[in-house]
Order: structure tokens, then sequence, then C-alpha cells
RNA sequence: GGCCCCAUCGUCUAGUGGCCUAGGACGCUGGCCUUUCACGCCGGAAACACGGGUUCGAACCCCGUUGGGGUCGCCA
């Protein structure tokens, strides 16, 4: 049998982090069984639901790398097959139309709420003839639900979870408008698109029971079902905007890389010995239900911060050096012309060491682009002292005179430079005043190496500029 | 409140009765490396919620307590 698994977002607002984790494990547990993975998109609610919404889910799945199979389908476009099942549903007796008013059930549930009483539908119309329906109330349909024993569900990651019929009522199936509820559209499609996995948040636990008495009741085969535990807050509580209840889309912009993004999603509420730092293809083939925690587990801006600046450790200078083109176009800055790549590419070895995520990358290779006469930082403008000056202008002398231009033989030079001073000053004293002279900054990658980089043209004209300043 | 689920360092987790004086990672912290900032390396503090059982033996099994979470819509 092919495993086939969806995730069925609502298209109410953007693609949140918890909906993410979502769909990577159903995408992760699909492409382990070597079976499809599909997109569903749950716009019943035509109030709520919006086209930048389903706009979001495709573009944060997209940058997330997961790739669903076949076109995605809109829940909405299929009410009149949902509202076929409903009338089968009444054809066979399994389900009954029902006249209480949405004030009267609103009564009835305060009222027991007031006494303390559990509240349910208390199937005033489950066997009432609709001959007694009153005059101009329009009626929802709703399922007749078994009244006694246990149904039970084995739930891949919950484990058996039972829970006795008569603490669930008969919900309903059709709106009093005539339009299908969440509650029945997704079984059905669930049914009808072959679905073989549910894998979904642990909010919908409870609602496992309910979809299992349709599915019951239409002789449908019902699916496997993997609640996995929901994300929470630093506080634990419930997942907040301030916390990171962020839509993808400002990961992206906040610089994490969809390949960190996706590791770190994957550990939160998974485990694989003390595996920490996986690839997208040892996930696809370590990937289980089984070993899915059954706890809530809480986001952690920090370690997620730090699996980044991984990634961006180690990712390829080529791809990295295209990641901060599309920062920069993002920045409206435009992008970089070829000799500009390349400079970057070069630079990018020592740049990606000191990056925690693609904004502080680009920011950090500014400096190779800037033109003469450079921004100072303050601390940079200190570093520039008279007798820095001094330094940097016998030093250029002698760079002027290089016929070859590498790191190692320039830090060479500098370094019997200091030498034949003989203590008189440290290495600091010339390295910090040609970095700030080169960069305009105070951190930077090695200094020799951002003179190798920038070629001795160019750091001659930046360390003549200073110079040229100075003389004014 | 009813029903359901959960419980190992601050956080994510390893651990499925003896290998646990509980391992890894992030964070915190001491040090090394060093021209800055990082990276890297070495070290440290830090947890089995509590109480009862079962067992020769329990972080692992059972019961209870406490604490947390989910859910109780003609939303999804």
């Amino acid at each position: 049998m092919t495993v086939v698994t969806r995730f069925a977002p609502s298209p109410t607002g953007f693609l949140h982090i918890g909906g993410a984790r979502t769909a990577l494990f159903n995408w992760l547990y699909a492409r382990h069984h070597n079976g499809k993975f599909l997109l569903r998109i749950e716009d019943t609610d035509r109030a709520r639901s919006t086209q930048e919404a389903v706009d979001a889910i495709f573009d944060g799945m997209a940058w997330l790398g997961l790739d669903w199979d076949g076109e995605a389908l809109s829940q909405f476009s299929r009410v009149e097959r949902h509202k076929e099942v409903v009338q089968a549903l009444l054809d066979s007796e399994n389900a009954y139309y029902c006249y209480c008013s949405p004030e009267e059930l609103t009564a009835m549930r305060e009222a027991a709420k007031a006494e303390g009483r559990p509240w349910r539908y208390d199937g005033t119309w489950r066997d009432r003839d609709p001959s007694q329906a009153p005059e101009g109330v329009a009626p929802v349909v709703r399922i007749k639900a078994p009244l006694e024993g246990d149904t039970v569900i084995n739930d891949l990651v919950q484990g058996e979870v039972r829970v006795a019929n008569e603490t669930l009522d008969d919900m309903v199936l059709l709106r009093s408008d005539g339009t299908p509820t969440y509650m029945l559209a997704v079984v059905v499609d669930d049914h009808d698109m072959g679905v073989t996995h549910v894998i979904r948040g642990d909010d919908h636990l409870t609602n496992a029971f309910r979809q299992y008495q349709i599915f019951a009741a239409m002789n449908w085969h019902v699916p496997e079902f993997g609640h996995i535990p929901l994300i929470h807050g630093p506080d634990g509580a419930k997942l907040s905007k301030r916390h990171g209840a962020l839509g993808v889309e400002a990961y992206r912009t906040g610089g994490f890389l969809p390949e960190a993004m996706r590791n770190y999603l994957l550990r939160l509420g998974w485990g694989h010995g003390d595996d920490e730092i996986i690839s997208t293809e040892q996930a696809i083939e370590w990937f289980s239900l089984e070993s899915v925690g059954r706890a809530a587990s809480r986001f952690d801006m920090a370690k997620l911060t730090s699996l980044n600046g991984h990634y961006i450790r180690h990712g390829e200078d080529t791809s990295l050096v295209q990641t901060v083109v599309s920062v920069l176009r993002e920045r409206g800055h435009g992008g970089l012309d070829e000799t500009q790549k390349s400079l970057l590419l070069s630079a990018m070895p020592e740049l990606k060491k000191r990056a925690k995520n693609a904004n502080e990358l680009t920011d950090s290779s500014m400096f190779l682009f800037a033109a003469v006469p450079l921004d100072f930082t303050e601390k940079a403008k200190d570093l520039l002292s008279e007798d820095a000056v001094k330094h940097l202008r016998i030093l250029a002398g002698h760079f002027e005179g290089l016929t070859s231009w590498t790191a190692e033989q320039l830090e060479g030079h500098v370094r019997s430079y200091v030498e034949a001073s003989d203590g008189a000053f440290k290495l600091g004293a010339i390295a910090q005043p040609l970095r700030a002279a080169l960069t305009g900054s105070t951190v930077s990658p090695p200094v020799f190496d951002v003179m190798m980089v920038l070629g001795k043209e160019e750091t001659l004209a930046r360390i003549n500029d200073v110079l040229k300043d100075r003389l004014n």
C-alpha cells in the first residue's frame, strides 16, 4: 500500500512555525515511505480565507523545500461532493435533521455551564420525526453517533487512545445554510484523496474520534492517525507572535536558511540518538512517527540561531554568494555584477565563519564593495591615530613594491616590520589600523586575507585615501 | 469543570529493568588559540516533579498526587 499523507492548512493567516513542522513531518513520512505528499487548502470558511494566505502557504512551502505531489486542492471546490455524502448519510439513517436554533443551543450550553454540568447536544431531534419541525427554521444535519461503547484510536504517536462514546455528541455535518462543516469535509476529502496517514497537530486528537464516526458511518476505511505535540512558547504557553509564532516568511527575512529551519523543526519533538546536525537526506531515511515524542516542546530561538550559524559556516560558498545577492535585492540594492560576485566568493570562506544569519553575512561583506572614502565607525576612526598612520605610510611603501600578493607573504612582511621595531610596538598596533583603513571597521576577517581578497590595487587605494585624508 | 494527552539539566533531547556515579546539543560559564570579531579546541555548573508500590534491582513497569497542555462552535 502506498503511503499518502497530506498537509491541510486553512488560509486564514501566514504559514506559521507549527504548521511548517506539521508539513515537514508529513513530507518526511511520505518521502521515507516513497509515498505521496498532498496539499489541501481548507478554505471552506469563506469569510476568513484569503488568496494572500494561500500564496503565503505556497511560498512558505517552497522556501522550506517541501514539494507536494499533484495540484493543491481547494476544499471549497468540493462542496457538492460533501453535500452528496451528507445526503448518503441521511439516506442510510446515520444522520438526521436537527431544528434547534443556534440561540436555543447557546442557551442550553450556558445553562449547563452555569450548573457545572458537561455540555453536549442532547439529541432532541435524533429520533423525532421531521413532521414535528417548527415553521421557518432551517435545520442542520447531525450525525447519529453511537451512544454506547468506546471509540479507540491507535495513534501512531500517542498510542492507544480510548474515549467513551457517551461523552461525544451528535456533531453538525451540514450547517443550516447548507454548507458542510470542517468535520465532514475533512473526512470526505481524506477518503477521496486516498490519504492513508493523517499526521497533524495534537489539537486535533479529540476531532479524530468524531471523524472516526463519519468514516464508520460511511463504511470507509479509517486512515492511520499520528497526532504530533504542539509547539509552545518559551514560557510553556501557547506560542505567541512575540515568541516566534511568525510566518516562515519572517524567518526568511530574518536571515534564516531553510535547511537550518528544517533541521531545527525536525529536532523539535523528534530525535535520532545524539544526532543534531541532520541533512534532509538523512532525515528522510531516519524519520519515523514512533520516535516522535509525546510531550509538547518549547520553541527556542537561540538554538535555531545556533543551527543557522552552523549551516552558514558549512554552506557552499557559491550558494552563500547567491544568498547575499538575494538579501541585497530584497533590500532594494540591486544585485552584484560578476566582478563583485567573484570578489565576494573569494572572501566567503572567512566571511561565513562570522555570521549567524544571512543578514549579518550580507552586512559583513559590504566593505568589499565600498568606495573610498570609506564610512568609518567611531572605533575605526580612533584606531587611525597619527602614530598608526605613520606606520601605514611606511607599509604602503613596502606594499607598493611587492610583486606577489598572498595573505601569507603580506603577513610575513608586516611581521618582520614589527620585529624590526625591536619591541617598540606589537602586531596589533599595525593590524588594527590596517583593518580600519581597509574595512572602515574594527571587526572583519583576518586583515591579511582582506588585503589578498581586495587585491593590491584596491588595498593601496584605500590606505592612500586614509593617508591623503590625514594630510589635510 | 468533563473528557483526553503529557512529565529527564533553563531549553531540545538520548535513555524502553542492570551498560546511568544519567549521555549529547543549545544557552550559561572557566581556559586555550589569536591582529579584531568569530570559528575551533579543552574544562565546569546544570535534570530523572512528588509519594507509594512491583522487582534481587527502576529514569525506565503499576497506582496516586502535583504540575503543564489540548479539547468541549452551525471555526478550522
